[in-house]
DNA sequence: GGTGTTGTGATTTTT
DNA sequence: TCACAACACC
């Protein structure tokens, strides 16, 4: 964060006392270049704080130096300290710079982590507290993935006789998660909520809660669910953690739910010393259950708090910042923030409309080779990483994927499936985790007919019943159908092996001497799971058996598959790799958090942004949180912010006008520069600044093929198209290489492989770009994007050809 | 049990 | 439009 190395912010420490002095392993410099607020929220360390930081204020700082300030100042251990934070990558920075604040000679910090992760360690001690006398938890328990819980409640909804169809298990896992975020156990859910599914919502909540106990088993909610019910029925659980944790640390406070605002009140509950960061402007997941009102609430749940802005931002210039601030400022109910820089102008925030989305993806991608060209010298020459795209809603991204996939820019797309919600990895998983509790009737489930042994659903049935019957898991069920004879000649034999199989690696699991790692290669290989894979001819699957190497290897860091298997249900993050210059596109949501120099914010169309769901769904409020997302989009913005809007866009097949955003009259004027839009069909672009009221898409309403021709002859349309003519030629830029590969190395006629179209047959071939059928189709690519095919047989003998 | 066909419905997403 | 899921059929 190269905000902080500036070294004339540097003000002088407080002088520690001479016994602090004489007991201080070294000399403390982390105090050092704080500014008088972040030095304010580091040494308030006793009683309630809320820390509200702006983006961009230095908040991670102000938290890390505040937990070294605790250490230093012998206020507490590491081991004594609390700290919560939202995502595991939140958690690792934070874990890094304290280390890195205090040198390697601490220990890391046994309580900094996720909500869940924490929650999961607290959980273990007193499992057998939840549930009744009879049925409670063990503390061997597993952690269910959203896959588990659709298959067990599709079980449940099924066994109630309830059409799935209608009532779909995905929206009542969407209920219940709602319930547990909302710190509802089933008796708790109000009347009137339960009308869903023929009013038998909650009943089917109870049923799942009973079914999750009989695996020992629970789900993300639960985990936060569980500790709070533990606090509050057992005082003297709760004391003794309240003990434990000294001073206790929230980052993202805006987000929290119900359960966790009260997982945290439980805990700070006698000393009070819970210090919560965050920003109500930056509030935006409230439709994953966050409650803005527990951040605007904070003062009155924490009489005599003390709220400590930080307002000086390090990231933005001041057109950004004012456009952002005149925006959020029409916002109702915030705490309230001034954010100001000591920055430099720079340029304002640059505002155009489009024709089309896809005239939208072809201009920003000519305006990204530019700045990546060096040819907007108020810019210099930037590296791709510098530049992202932050949209709305994800179908945005594809006009922008096709744009660049054919000019050859290269891109990555952030967020999107994550590693452990690969296909892949949860069978391989599943396997894991059958070998290590062979009483996972879930993951028994999931694996017993991948690869395909012919144990299909009347296989399983025969093994639930005999399981259900003797009161056995369904691993044990099955031993016992084979043993009965309860099946024929292969499913039989199929199914033997199977049970022998998991046996033999469940015995080696146990034993601690065994490498962990060979057992899991042997589990994939013996079972035939590898097999499947090379068996399997899509372009996918090389990628997907590469993801199983990768599995094993990661495995390696780890003493036993147990220990694994418990990071993996809560990190359900891989190391991601940075490597190539790319520009980023991911939604508004995955770039909370980050900055990049140059941002461009697409779709400002009112209905999809702010998107017509949210504000149908939850009215002003719905707004708001639309509202403090655009806020988000433009905080990211270290330099340069691109705003645009399209008149038309392809929506579900359909073209669709729109009405530039509501959020676009709300910008301040003076702080945004408006661009004209290009000519239609070519590219350069006009820097002359016009009202975009003017434009002609604004007015053009084109919801069907007739009226679309009508824009054709509308005087708008005729006035693009003249300025595009009267415009001088656009000035010819350089064409960026990457990789310069030479197209020479293609003939046409030879089989090359894409990354998303696969393998097809170059038909023509200009300069370095290549003309190819794929299976889906005739595209133009740059040479550098694709490979020669593998399997490279030509689909011509030279004899065939005519030179 | 594997493959083709029809139908549906479609923000934002972490743990 | 397109992707994915659930059925029907071989």
């Amino acid at each position: 964060m190269s905000q902080f190395d500036d070294h004339d912010a540097f003000e002088a420490a407080a002088r520690p006392s001479l016994s602090q002095r004489a007991m201080a392993p070294r000399p403390a410099p982390y105090l050092d270049g704080l500014n008088p607020a972040q030095r304010l929220a580091v040494e308030t360390l006793d009683g309630p704080v809320l820390l509200l930081a702006g983006a961009g204020t230095g908040k991670t700082r102000a938290l890390t130096t505040r937990i070294a300030h605790l250490l230093m100042q012998g206020r507490a251990t590491p081991g004594r300290i609390l700290a919560v934070t939202f995502t595991n990558k939140a958690a690792r920075e934070m874990k890094e710079r304290v280390a890195r604040l205090l040198g390697e000679t601490v220990e890391g910090m046994p309580w900094l982590g996720t909500f869940h992760s924490i929650s999961v360690k607290i959980l273990r001690r007193h499992a057998e507290l939840v549930g009744d006398g009879e049925l409670h938890l063990k503390p061997g328990f597993t952690i269910l993935d959203t896959d588990d819980q659709i298959r067990l409640l599709k079980q449940l909804i099924a066994a109630e006789n309830i059409d799935e169809k209608r009532w779909p298990a995905r929206q009542l896992a969407g209920l219940i998660d709602d319930w547990k975020n909302r710190a509802l156990t089933p008796s708790r859910v109000p009347s009137g909520e339960g009308h869903a599914y023929d009013g038998r919502g909650v009943a089917l909540y109870a049923a799942y809660q009973r079914r999750l106990l009989e695996l020992n088993a629970v789900d993300f909610g639960d985990l936060l669910l569980h500790c709070v019910m533990i606090f509050q029925a057992h005082p003297d659980v709760l004391a003794q953690w309240q003990d434990r944790f000294r001073y206790i640390l929230v980052d993202e406070y805006q987000d929290t739910n119900v359960a966790q605002y009260l997982w945290l009140r439980l805990l700070a509950q006698g000393h009070r010393n819970i210090c919560c960061v965050g920003d109500d402007d930056q509030s935006i997941y409230g439709w994953r259950g966050a409650e803005v009102g527990n951040i605007l609430r904070f003062e009155a749940d924490f009489p005599g708090a003390q709220v400590i802005r930080l307002e000086q931002n390090y990231r933005s210039t001041p057109h950004i910042l004012a456009a952002a601030s005149g925006l959020i400022a029409a916002n109702k109910g915030r705490l309230g923030k001034t954010l100001w820089t000591e920055a430099e102008d720079g340029e304002k925030v640059r505002l155009i409309g489009h024709w089309d989305s896809e005239a939208e993806a072809r201009w920003i991608g000519e305006e990204i080779e530019a700045f990546h060209g060096g040819h907007r010298h108020s810019i210099g020459k930037r590296s791709l990483n510098e530049i992202a795209i932050l949209v709305r809603a994800s179908h945005q991204m594809r006009a922008f994927e096709d744009r660049f996939l054919t000019i050859g820019l290269p891109y990555r797309v952030i967020g999107g499936p994550r590693f452990y919600e690969r296909q892949e990895i949860r069978d391989a998983m599943g396997y894991f985790r059958l070998a290590v509790s062979p009483t996972d009737d879930l993951a028994f489930e999931r694996i017993v007919n991948t690869p395909r042994r012919g144990l299909g659903p009347k296989a399983l049935q025969t093994i639930q019943r005999e399981a259900r019957e003797r009161g056995l898991s369904l691993l044990e069920g099955a031993a016992a159908v084979v043993a009965g004879g309860g099946l024929s000649g292969k499913a039989a034999a199929a199914l033997r092996r199977l049970v022998e199989q998991m046996g033999a690696f469940h015995a080696e699991a146990l034993d601690s001497r065994a490498s962990h790692v060979a057992l899991a290669e042997r589990i994939l290989d013996e079972t035939g799971y590898t097999a499947m894979w090379q068996n399997e001819k899509s372009p996918d699957a090389p990628g997907r058996l590469d993801n199983l190497k990768e599995l094993v290897k990661a495995l390696e860091e780890f003493d036993n598959l147990q220990g694994f298997l418990e990071h993996v249900a809560l990190v359900m993050d891989a190391a991601e790799g940075e490597q190539a210059e790319e520009v980023s596109i991911m939604t508004l949501h995955a770039a909370k958090g980050l900055e990049y120099p140059i941002v461009f914010l697409p779709g400002w169309e009112d209905g999809l942004f702010p998107s017509q769901r949210s504000m149908d769904e939850s009215g002003l409020k719905g707004l708001e949180e639309e509202r403090r997302l655009a806020y988000v989009g433009l905080t990211r913005a270290e330099e340069l912010a691109t705003i645009s809007f399209a008149g038309n866009r392809r929506l579900y097949g359909q073209w669709q006008s729109s009405l530039p955003s509501r959020f676009i009259d709300e910008l301040p004027e003076d702080h945004i520069e408006v661009l004209t839009p290009p000519g239609l069909y070519n590219g350069g672009y006009g820097a002359a600044t016009q009202s975009f009221a003017a434009q002609p898409f604004a007015q053009s309403s084109m919801h069907d093929r007739a009226s679309r021709a009508d824009v054709y002859n509308s005087p708008g349309w005729k006035r693009m198209q003249d300025r595009a003519a009267a415009r001088p030629a656009p000035v010819h830029r350089t064409p960026i290489t990457i990789d310069a590969e030479p197209a020479a190395r293609f003939a046409v006629g030879d089989r090359v492989f894409h990354q998303k179209f696969g393998t097809g047959s170059i038909m023509g071939i200009a300069e370095d770009t290549l003309t190819v059928e794929f299976p889906a189709g005739f595209k133009t690519i740059k040479a550098a994007y694709v490979q020669p095919a593998a399997t490279a047989a030509p689909d011509v003998t030279p004899d065939d050809v005519p030179f």
